[in-house]
DNA sequence: AGAGCCATGTAAAAAGTTACATGATTCG
DNA sequence: CGAATCATGTAACTTTTTACATGGCTCT
């Protein structure tokens, strides 16, 4: 499905930049939803510039160092935005791997349940924590913005990543309440 | 990581079954958080089998179907049991290219935008109504089951599932809310 | 001078998907 | 007898991860 490219061409639809500034978007911005290698990213790129759908220009960074700055074509802005309008069938369910081990339950000691529970809630709770200090810093809540600004798509991503961890903390709570008592 | 490995490993665990149940494991019980095609599987207990960790009995099943019954060993119980015990860290969090066209509204007209939520909407809702019906039926509820039971770990997940549908939806519903008052 | 960051790539392997391929059994 | 299900595999390809590899820039 590509989707890695398209979301590469979302971003520097946006703006032109670097492989190393797509990077940051993902390890920063788009972590909670999208994510890359750099190892991915850049031979994507060079496919991306195969397809016509960006090019770039090379800026010298100081004396020597180079770096290539992405932007978008019209091909590239077609292309992201009929894949943007397309609507999708619901993705299989993702994958957890705690759950999976909450699955077979049966095989451990209450002891180890309660402590493969505890550990998850604590570290849960540290990202939610993460989650809710990016979000007070966040710049659409704290201007006057409007939902057709890009911040907006920004702010309830953030937002639904924020409610994700709340429910997966409640869960946690609900069975160690549940498991304790038994 | 091999989590399929253990995957496979716990349900034989469980009981001793062929490729095809496995498979009917995968895409009924477990498919809330993990599954695999029969392309991965059948590859994956030929390794299992190779390293020891499973062996299998053919029988016949009519006339000539030959079908090869798994069961684990005690090489497997040990890896199974040592896998479940161990403490991971959080997994990154799961990719959704539904959340990732939302990233991008600020290119989406209105209308766009409110077919696109409206639209998963309507799914989300529809997947919400299998998960409830599922749960209503589940054997954990309507026994007198403990927490030991292999039920328990079944309940706990599907309660999970239903959890984060139902977010997911107050999430959408939220942004629909927002979008159509601005 | 050294730490931390900027910047870009390739190689190899693992994991996962889609397509190809075949044949038996069961039940109505 | 035909449809649905049971049953098992391989091939080709895509996606993702981990490791290898190199070198410049900035600031203290």
């Amino acid at each position: 499905m590509r989707t890695l490219k398209y979301a590469i061409l979302g971003l520097i639809n946006r703006e032109a930049m670097t492989g190393y500034d797509l990077m940051k978007m993902f390890n920063l911005e788009l972590v909670n939803f999208w994510y890359a290698q750099h190892s991915q990213l850049y031979p994507e790129l060079k496919k991306l510039t195969d397809e016509g759908l960006i090019t770039y220009e090379t800026v010298l960074q100081g004396q020597k160092l180079e770096k290539k700055l992405y932007s978008i074509t019209e091909a590239g802005k077609i292309a992201f935005l009929n894949w943007l309008k397309k609507q999708d069938l619901l993705e299989p369910t993702p994958k957890d791997i705690f759950r999976l081990k909450v699955f077979f339950i049966e095989s451990m000691t209450k002891e180890d349940i309660l402590k493969h529970f505890s550990y998850q809630l604590d570290l849960r709770k540290e990202k939610l924590e993460r989650l809710e200090a990016t979000m007070a810093q966040h710049p659409y809540s704290k201007t006057i913005s409007d939902v057709f600004s890009p911040l907006y798509g920004d702010y309830i991503v953030l937002k639904s990543a924020i409610m994700r961890e709340r429910t997966y903390i409640d869960w946690l709570l609900d069975c160690i309440k549940e498991i304790e008592n038994s």
